[in-house]
DNA sequence: CTATGGTATGAGGAATCCCTCGCTTTCTGG
DNA sequence: CCAGAAAGCGAGGGATTCCTCATACCATAG
């Protein structure tokens, strides 16, 4: 397995549109294949089998290998990301911690339940390039302020670094959405459950001295 | 990389006690060589190299690849449960929840400190066979065995369902060291704060109704 | 219908990798 | 010092993998 030619950049930009089926049949194929075997044994050759098209066709829209993962991954959060906004969408504001705060772990959480095998292949098992971090991190510190701006508008919330709640709240969904997703342990409405309850007092908590 | 032998088992027994210090020479140059190359580009010549060794001898302690992973990765969740274990050792009994709690999560927090790299291999990128898997679900139960004693010993704790809560305790502490190891933002101790806090306030707030 | 260029093919080159096995070196007990 | 056993050696077999490239198909414009 040796060349491993430059990175992420379509090598053909779609023409006909017989083209942009054939990109979307690649990536189908590839999510099963990962899922499936894995990064290691997740061959191009499989692929393309899988996609019913020849490995040379599937390098012509892909530079190599890593760059299907990345595309996979990159799409990946980009679905996370709206996934989460559309469960916002469907709350009134301003909104309360018990209205939106459930909500998003639940949207979260589903996404992630759909396909927990890809999703390892694609953020653990594989190697993970600077850009995928960086859109990863990137995607974090959005969510740390969509929080924030919910923390500042709830009413019954006066905290102290709103900031920085915001941060833990996203770590904590995040992190430990990832470990349920890996190990599932109990079913998902304990999960959230679990979590909602964590934060709700977590967040009660850090709030500014009340009275007294 | 055809073939894939026999699971676990040392090839060889030792006879000679330059046998074991090989064995571990061995195990310290798999440490390093995975740590440096990952999963896949950690080979076995690499690591005979690294252990001034020859693949040869490599393959006469361990019947394949993967044995050298399961055996590193086994260490360190023991490793891990004694650190903690000695953390709490220093600790008198009862214990209050800010004296264990802050011990506790530093000191986990520290071993997973050392080689972050080593580790992401060990438990991200390698496959992880059933045998580690139900490893590691045996030390997390045993973890939240020991944290259900703490808090039920504590005088200031009254919780309604300490075990269930134990292992809340136990996930948060765990994913969210692990967060942190992959992607360090900020400092340790910072963490550490955070996820006291967090604990504290969960905590508090699951207790019985008190007085009112 | 034909020319142009987008799209698809798949055998095979080059690079590794895991692991074996026949052999050598080193140790130990008598 | 010697014989037998333990420990160590390393070239190479067999298997895969990623990716290329020369070739062929096919869609559309003119």
């Amino acid at each position: 397995m040796p060349p491993r030619s430059s990175p992420h950049q379509p090598r053909k930009t779609p023409q006909q549109q017989r083209s942009w089926q054939t990109r979307q049949r690649i990536l189908d194929a590839a999510a099963r294949v990962f899922a499936d075997y894995g990064h290691a044994a997740g061959t191009t050759d499989r692929i393309a089998e899988a996609a019913r098209l020849s490995v040379g066709s599937v390098y012509q829209y892909f530079p190599n290998k890593d760059s299907i993962l990345l595309t996979l991954a990159l799409a990946h959060i980009d679905e996370s990301a709206a996934a989460v906004r559309a469960a916002l969408a469907d709350i009134p504001t301003p909104a309360t911690l018990t209205q939106w705060l459930p909500a998003t772990v639940a949207a979260y959480a589903d996404l992630h339940t759909r396909d927990p095998r890809l999703h390892r292949v694609l953020f653990e098992e594989s190697p993970r390039p600077p850009e995928l971090l960086a859109r990863f991190r990137q995607a974090e510190r959005d969510a740390a302020d969509a929080v924030e701006q919910l923390l500042r508008q709830d009413p019954a919330l006066d905290l102290a670094e709103p900031a920085r709640n915001a941060r833990v709240v996203v770590a904590v969904i995040e992190s430990l959405v990832h470990r349920w997703v890996s190990q599932q342990p109990d079913d998902i409405d304990t999960l959230t459950t679990e979590i909602v309850d964590l934060l709700v007092a977590y967040l009660s908590a850090a709030q500014r001295p009340p009275r007294r």
